[in-house]
DNA sequence: GTCGGTGCAAATCCTTTGCACCCTC
DNA sequence: GAGGGTGCAAAGGATTTGCACCGAC
């Protein structure tokens, strides 16, 4: 744990280790920063609202986590490393799909080129209804 | 300008005309309402900036407009109506590309269809480096 | 011992809301 | 004249900052 902070050139400190300690065992996509203080603090260990923020944009720099935002949503963070991917999000339900295709990674690429831009990110959220939702809509509406 | 918002299904209000065509006259890509409140009291046409905020909102229900956030900047607005399209920002200077590449959005629509979702819309920005900034920035470094 | 990290509270920024008044239909 | 629209000021929520203290190196 310490190891990782130390090469990612980040000074070793007790909270840290307990944050990232935590993002790794909930492995989940997509923490706030609300629910990482929660979820901290939920198992006793007691951190600063501001210190989970001010820890976040450092893991952030350091490429440990990955900041993302959806519409008008707050900010979610997840852990780096997982293979790059995009988002289908519901509009009714909330619910978030992760895939990857690489043939839009490679139009965007030839996109950017055209323009003589390099990339260095992107971010790709498709926003829509899940085959549940649409189903409960169409049943609603459909009479 | 009154029979647009009619058609809209808008009410007509001597604010509401005079927002849309401000929209209209400066026919800029990606405003923020702080900048559609300062160019409007500029030009003498007073107006209250969370009437703006509501106007704004009434315009993108109604499908006026266009709401869009970048990483994690302010919301902008655009008129609707131009042609869909996508996004290249530059990290250094900040400078808008818009594209569009219908394969792209093709393959979107089949990522989605994978999963069983249908889309309303989407979001894609790259973030990257334009072609100025990018000789400056080698420029810089590279000696 | 120094310097950065942390916690608390206060500040900031963007955005929304409450309420009295005004205007459109 | 009724109901929504507007302006002002105040509230709200997410995020940041100032400052004194603490801990890591």
């Amino acid at each position: 744990m310490q190891a990782v902070l130390k090469d990612s050139g980040l000074k070793v400190t007790t909270q840290r280790c307990k944050l990232l300690e935590f993002l790794i065992q909930v492995d989940e996509q997509h923490l706030t920063v609300e629910n990482i203080y929660q979820g901290l603090n939920a198992q006793g260990k007691s951190i600063g609202l501001n210190t989970v923020y001010r820890i976040m944009a450092h893991f952030e720099q350091a490429g440990l986590v990955v900041r993302r935002q959806f519409e008008s949503e707050n900010a979610v963070y997840e852990l780096s490393g997982k293979p790059r991917h995009d988002h289908l999000i519901c509009l009714t339900c909330g619910k978030l799909i992760e895939f990857a295709d690489p043939l839009i990674d490679l139009r965007l690429w030839l996109a950017a080129e055209r323009y003589g831009m390099s990339v260095d990110h992107h971010s790709l959220n498709i926003y829509g209804h899940c085959f549940d939702c649409k189903k409960k809509l169409e049943s609603k509406s459909g009479r």
